[in-house]
DNA sequence: GAGCCACTCTCCACAATATGGAAATAAAAA
DNA sequence: TTTTTATTTCCATATTGTGGAGAGTGGCTC
């Protein structure tokens, strides 16, 4: 638009409330959007793009936080990914209980029971986290997720469950504030998510296929109310049709009561 | 001083050389600084102290970490450490080939053979990072280091290990620029960390005492020239007479031995 | 190998942003 | 209670982050 340039980098024009962390904002915008590429990494002007800045400060951003170890770069291809100062830091940060020890046992029984591939999601604000990872025998692996990718609530079958087991208006605002980015995944659109989630919300597990070509997954939520991590199988599209999908789903159902039970426990422990 | 405020935050009068990215360093400094105290969480005001930024400023900070995850608040302690969006972002920086699956085996060993409490501490720029824990039987555990805590190199015998194993002039130029920050651990003095260096290359491992009162710990660096790691012994003061220093040290060299081969190997895989 | 294109890096004038002092509030200690 | 110490809010100021323009670099096609 062929506006007067301006640093105010809030195109709505709603005047931003000083937060006083801009540049620290964006800095840590740059580094989910990266860690959203999984251990592909990704080059100065993909970054700029996804983040909307400049590739000026992108530049400068990049450089610093690959000086400090927090991004590593792969010289050849000229990529950034997240690097051993995170991994250091991330030691300190792990919780006491985390929700993968809780689930391990769990997805450890359905990799055997259904041969697939397991996921555990976890949700971060906007955004899913897969934290656990569990390999089934059928020798075609659907496996297109690293531990640690971040997406979107609602791209993938993990994200889709969660939002799907909550408020109504609560997933209403968070489909509406991750519209623009969700055009990046797949065949997916807002109409889309939204008609997934409502069919998500009836059947109680979630059912997507083709966030990455050729693979779908099933997943349940938990707990109920407000979940805050999913289970999901994942495999080739030729491995779940409509009965198989409904069949996964209640033998993950299963596995999910018992872990609702353990979080019912853990709760109330003092930090 | 009596001059008139300015906001470079450089006393020397070394004309900065404009980075572009000042309020990104304060914040990792930041971030680097709560991790040094482990699991304990700081305070706004030692924040401040310790990282040398005024209150204000810090305050602003931490509250915008905190509302990103980035940092964990205690309310009831005004206490932050490290958050739940590092664990994340650390489950996808976590290298291929880690030290610590590497060390792993013979780490077990050694906490079997000595019955103490064996440390795997990592380099990473001017400190050591704590990245593997194991614990021995003997009842009485020296245990005051939490996995992922960080200290400038030579502080704790892994550090100092490191610190004798590399280059007398790389040594030198780290032990000058953590000067004043090593006055926070114990009754360490530069003089007394230039004298245990010295000792450290001369025997070929490090002793250290003190750190955290009552204990005491022996450590071998690895590998030898230009060490990226180093694996500790530590125990309580009484454990670690002369003589036993120099039995443990054996063992851990034993261990490190093999370690140095598998590290042989690993050379050379692509990235 | 020459020419093209896309991407990465450098530089610098500008004003938007982070800064830190000071004062108000809150929470401990005496 | 009063005193002390820590946290939070506010705001004028100049330092710092910003982004445009252009030079360098490397990987293509022809």
């Amino acid at each position: 638009m062929g506006t007067i340039p301006t640093h105010q980098g809030n195109p709505e024009g709603a005047a931003s409330p000083r937060s006083g962390t801009q540049s620290l904002e964006r800095a840590v915008n740059v580094l989910r959007a990266i860690a959203s590429r999984g251990r592909n990494g990704m080059r100065l002007k993909e970054v700029a793009q996804t983040s909307g800045l400049t590739i000026s400060t992108c530049y400068r951003m990049l450089q610093y936080l690959h000086k400090e170890g927090l991004l590593e770069k792969n010289e050849r291809a000229n990529k950034y990914q997240l690097g051993p100062l995170l991994y250091e830091l991330g030691l300190l940060a792990r919780p006491r209980y985390s929700l993968s020890e809780i689930c391990d046992q769990a997805m450890h029984n359905l990799a055997e029971s259904t041969q697939d591939t397991i996921y555990l999601s976890e949700r971060s604000g906007l955004e899913a986290v897969c934290t656990l990872r569990k390999l089934g025998d059928y020798p075609i692996k659907a496996m297109p997720l690293d531990v640690g990718i971040r997406r979107p609530l609602g791209v993938g079958a993990g994200g889709l469950a969660i939002l799907g087991g909550l408020d109504a208006d609560e997933s209403e605002a968070i489909i509406h504030s991750i519209g623009d980015r969700i055009e990046n995944y797949g065949q997916l659109s807002l109409p889309l998510l939204r008609e997934a989630v409502a069919l998500t919300r009836e059947r109680g597990y979630s059912f997507m296929s083709g966030t990455t070509a050729g693979t779908a997954a099933v997943a349940v939520a938990f707990p109920k109310n407000n979940p805050i991590g999913a289970i999901s199988v994942a495999a080739i599209s030729g491995r779940m049709e409509p009965q198989r999908q409904a069949e996964v789903a209640a033998l993950i159902h299963a596995e999910v009561r018992q872990i609702e039970q353990t979080l019912g426990q853990v709760r109330g422990i003092p930090s």
